[in-house]
RNA sequence: GCGGGUGUGGUGAAAUUGGUAGACACGCUAGAUUUAGGAUCUAGUGCUUCACGGCGUGGGGGUUCGAGUCCCUUCACCCGCACCA
């Protein structure tokens, strides 16, 4: 009987379809195990290999843990709210609601086929009005409520100790300044091309994320979440997470806490505030700089210079942030004219501009030491402003960023400029000229986008707009519009729909909030829905909470390092905080798998002509490349030109240059439809099925790790599975005997169950199937038929490749489905060696090998050397110094 | 610049605490079988040498009886942050 995948595997998803046999059980006694993955954005292109590495892993895992006795939950659903669906929108008019649920299927379907464990009737969609009234109702939480710093939590904003003798009007403005969400006109970042606002976190380098369009600020009065008040909780709790080190300081950097001063340098009968982390260096301050944006700076400028300021001040608001920092090693500024007073030496210094100084950090302020410093070292010199040595230490004339002795302080010379920074912070504060401060690089998360596709944000304004208030009759559906282009003036869409915007409560007017949220709200706590999905009281049953969190592995990309895990984590100690949820951190352990990347294939065009030249062929050529589908490619980098020019028709007229073949150069790259270097999971699956596919893609290398695709390859895991097979089965019938297994078998039936119980504890999966291809490989030489031996061995190999495991083990007689078989545990007594080859080495170099006894003393080991019978002919008459006897099977013998 | 990571055959990669480096798989070579095969089976496959042997985990040095693994140094590549005061 052949294996025949396709009917195997069409058979056994059915069936667990049916039999829901993944359901997770809300009321088991059985210790409880969460399994997520991070839910996928259902994308118009659909899966390619590299999406089910971690679900596959993960998979693996679920199906260990459910076999282990564990009441696993393992559930998916999809981020369905998204920038691509409504770009689509614009551009086709259809409703994104339409084509997402499109994707959505597609996604199902696709999965589906490799057979992962999930439980499918806990599905979520971001983008339902079930789902995201939830999602608005978090947002109202975090809206009614507010940071005590004192206790170090968030309280409902009725708690909040309001100071007396305020009026109701202030009261509520009191209120305003101290909730999580409130509302700032806040420098932001925008987005011209997207047509919105953008978080921090999402803009790399002055770009935008997703584009990688320009990035310009601009003030705007948006949303914002204080996630900067559990800036240190954030920061201390990752001590606690099992996460990839490189994840944890991606975080902690993103944070950014640094511990400093702040100082006050008067200046006429104001001051500047600055921050720094070095007080110590106070008496070496030559200047103060101030970003162009700050407040002061209009007052302090002096008539004379009031011109070159605001030339200035409108040259760096033009700059978007990718300018500012290509001048990074060239510094500019301007003099204002003014000057202030150092606060501890009394000096008098000048007062500066500059964009080397960012109104976002600190105070948007700085005093400037230019001798150890090498920001200011730089503008000093340009500008040619004072350099005064403070801390003894590097070569003369240069920047000394090190530590060292005092030096040119007066009475403090000589100290350890450590020790003189408390002095200097002591000081300061009893002059009530500074204090001893903390600094974040973390700024408040910018929360609205002027979009379509996203949760409406449940608030509504009075009549002037000038108080928000809170709208809490969810769900607040998403309206109908006209278009789903932003507007001019940089509203959302959703502006665009008057009869909406406009609402009457109990006889007064009100107008409605028209931005929406971004995409990582619905990801902020889609594992809490998970638990109760259907929940039409809360977002989530307490008691349920309770009992499935945390999450015990999440798997998923690097990418959201300081995205959705920062956001995440952040409304996850919010509900904490306020009693909803009964973890302070939601996910205790994670992995990232890494890409599976692509193999392009690029086609030679001459620069400024229609000739492309086959790779071999170039020599002095100046070419441009050009990607062309890898399917119509060979294995030798043989292009298929006829195939080429009658699917894409630019090539139709173009002129190639080869000799015998077209050659094409190939490069290792994310894989995707616009590079046409995608392999579809879909594809393998006909040719190999699912479980193949399931297997290779452990086989290719550690999971975390980022690795090209190659299909070469598959074909030893094919065989494999065929083997596997084979070994149910005698003369084409299936086969298994009652024979008692032999030592021999015994012995590598639990080595293999040792090795695979182990690494699927380390998430070493490549190395488990190495060791099943061992063992079929020895088994089926051995021509091992034992009923017992190989039902265990199906099971152990199940998780894994699930629907042929299914097959075997309904052959061999099972009416229930092998998910919940208890998986096989190894026994150490079978894995002692009896007689075992010990390698002799003389002076570390190995010689021979010896059989002995397992157990063997270490003394027999050395009567038998000083008997000469093992060392006559190496020793050479020299006399032995040590036996070194070490229980990795090796005795050393050193002379 | 700062921080983190990775360097092992033709390729993907293995190698608990330092203990016979290269398991397993692809590829390649030879053979068997088949009308044929992107099928199956057997053997070989780090480099070098006719062989004995020698050399081999990016380079150099060190500790050790013994180093891919530990220490120092250096190079290359990748990732994150980046004028953060």
């Amino acid at each position: 009987m052949k294996y025949d995948f396709f009917k195997i595997e069409k058979k056994w998803q059915k069936f667990w379809l049916e039999n829901k046999t993944f359901k997770a059980d809300n009321n088991s006694k059985k210790p409880k195990y969460y399994v997520l993955d991070m839910f996928p954005y259902p994308s118009g292109s659909g899966l390619h290999v590299g999406h089910p590495l971690g679900y596959i892993a993960s998979d693996i895992v679920s199906r260990f843990k459910r076999s282990k006795g564990f009441n696993v939950l393992h559930p998916m659903g999809f981020d369905s709210f998204g920038l691509p669906a409504e770009q689509y929108a614009i551009k086709t008019g259809q409703h994104p609601k339409k084509t997402t649920e499109e994707n959505v299927l597609r996604f199902k379907n696709q999965l589906d086929k490799l057979g992962l464990s999930f439980d499918w009737d806990r599905e979520i969609k971001t983008s339902d009005s079930n789902y995201y009234r939830w999602t608005q109702w978090i947002f109202l939480k975090l809206f009614n409520s507010y940071y005590d710093h004192g206790l170090n939590k968030a309280l409902p904003i009725e708690k909040l100790k309001i100071p007396k003798n305020l009026n109701e009007k202030e009261i509520e403005s009191f209120k305003d300044t101290k909730r999580l969400a409130y509302v700032d006109t806040i420098n932001v970042n925008w987005c011209e091309e997207l047509g919105t606002v953008l978080a921090n976190e999402e803009v790399i380098g002055g770009l935008s994320e997703r584009g990688g369009f320009p990035v310009i600020k601009r003030p705007m009065k948006q949303w914002v979440m204080r996630i900067t008040d559990y800036a240190d909780r954030l920061l201390n709790d990752l001590s606690e997470l099992d996460w990839p080190e490189s994840i944890k300081l991606s975080q902690k950097n993103w944070i950014g806490k640094s511990e400093g001063a702040e100082i006050k340098f008067p200046i006429d009968n104001n001051f500047i505030e600055v921050f720094t982390t070095r007080p110590d260096t106070i008496f070496g301050v030559t200047y103060l700089v101030l970003a162009p944006e700050h407040p002061l700076i209009n007052e302090i400028t002096t008539e004379k210079y009031r011109k070159s300021i605001s030339e200035y001040v409108e040259l760096a608001s033009k700059k978007s942030d990718l300018e500012r920092q290509e001048n990074e090693k060239d510094k500019t500024g301007v003099f204002t004219g003014s000057f202030a007073l150092n606060p501890i030496s009394n000096e008098k210094i000048p007062v500066w501009i500059s964009d080397y100084v960012l109104f976002s950090y600190g105070t948007g302020a700085i005093m400037a030491v230019p001798a150890h410093d090498e920001r200011d070292n730089k503008f000093a010199k340009k500008f040619d402003l004072k350099i005064i040595k403070v801390i003894d230490g590097g070569k003369k004339d240069e920047c000394y960023t090190g530590n060292g002795s005092i030096i040119n302080c007066g009475e403090y010379d000589g100290i350890d400029n450590i020790k003189f920074k408390s002095i200097v912070v002591e000081k300061l504060e009893s002059n009530n000229k500074g204090n001893k401060t903390t600094n974040y690089k973390l700024r408040d998360w910018i929360f609205t986008r002027q979009r379509y596709w996203g949760e409406p944000i449940p608030i509504i304004y009075d009549e002037n707009k000038k108080r928000a208030l809170e709208f809490d009759d969810l769900p607040l559906e998403l309206p109908k519009v006209e278009s789903y282009l932003p507007t001019n003036d940089g509203l959302s869409p959703l502006a665009r729909n008057n009869n909406w915007v406009n609402i009457s409560i109990n006889g007064k007017n009100y107008l409605r909030e028209t931005n929406t949220m971004p995409q990582w709200a619905g990801s902020c706590w889609y594992f809490l829905r998970f638990i109760d999905p259907d929940n039409n009281n809360e977002f989530a049953n307490k008691d349920l909470i309770k009992h499935w969190m945390p999450v015990d592995l999440y798997v998923g990309g690097a990418e959201h390092a300081v995205l959705h895990l920062l956001y995440a984590r952040f409304w996850h100690k919010v509900l904490f905080d306020l009693g909803y949820v009964s973890t302070s951190e939601p996910f205790k352990k994670l992995i990232n798998q890494g890409m599976i990347l692509g193999n392009s294939a690029f086609a030679h065009r001459i620069k400024n002509t229609n000739d492309f030249i086959s790779f071999d062929m170039i020599k002095d050529e100046k070419t441009q490349k050009i990607h062309v589908d890898i399917s119509f490619v060979d294995k030798n980098n043989r292009l298929n030109i006829e195939k080429l020019k009658k699917n894409n028709p630019e090539f139709r007229d173009v002129n190639f240059i080869k000799g015998e073949s077209f050659y094409v150069s190939r490069d290792i790259e994310k894989m995707s439809k616009s590079r046409y270097n995608v392999i579809s999971p879909d594809d393998i699956c006909k040719r190999y099925g699912a479980d193949t596919l399931r297997m290779y893609e452990m086989f290719l290398g550690p999971v975390e790790q980022s690795k090209p695709w190659n299909t070469g390859g598959i074909s030893g895991v094919f065989s494999f599975l065929n083997k596997f097979w084979k070994l149910f089965h005698r003369d084409e019938k299936f086969y298994v005997s009652d024979d008692q297994p032999s030592d021999e078998v015994l012995k590598i039936y639990h080595k293999t169950v040792k090795k695979v119980v182990n690494d699927i504890d380390n998430f070493s999966f490549n190395t488990s199937v190495s060791a099943f291809m061992i063992c079929i490989n020895e088994l089926s030489s051995m021509g091992c038929s034992s009923r017992n031996i190989l039902s265990n061995l199906c099971i152990l190999l199940s998780p894994f490749a699930p629907h042929i495991c299914e097959e075997i083990w309904s052959l061999l007689g099972n009416d229930k489905s092998i998910s919940y078989e208890k998986y096989p545990e190894f026994d150490e007594k079978f894995l002692e060696e009896s007689i075992v080859e010990y390698p002799v080495s003389f002076n570390g170099k190995l010689r021979f090998k010896i059989s002995l006894q397992n157990n063997i003393e270490i003394k027999e080991v050395e009567s038998l050397v000083n008997n000469h019978k093992l060392t006559n002919k190496y020793l050479d008459g020299k006399s032995i110094k040590k036996i070194i006897f070490v229980p990795k099977k090796i005795i050393n013998i050193v002379f």
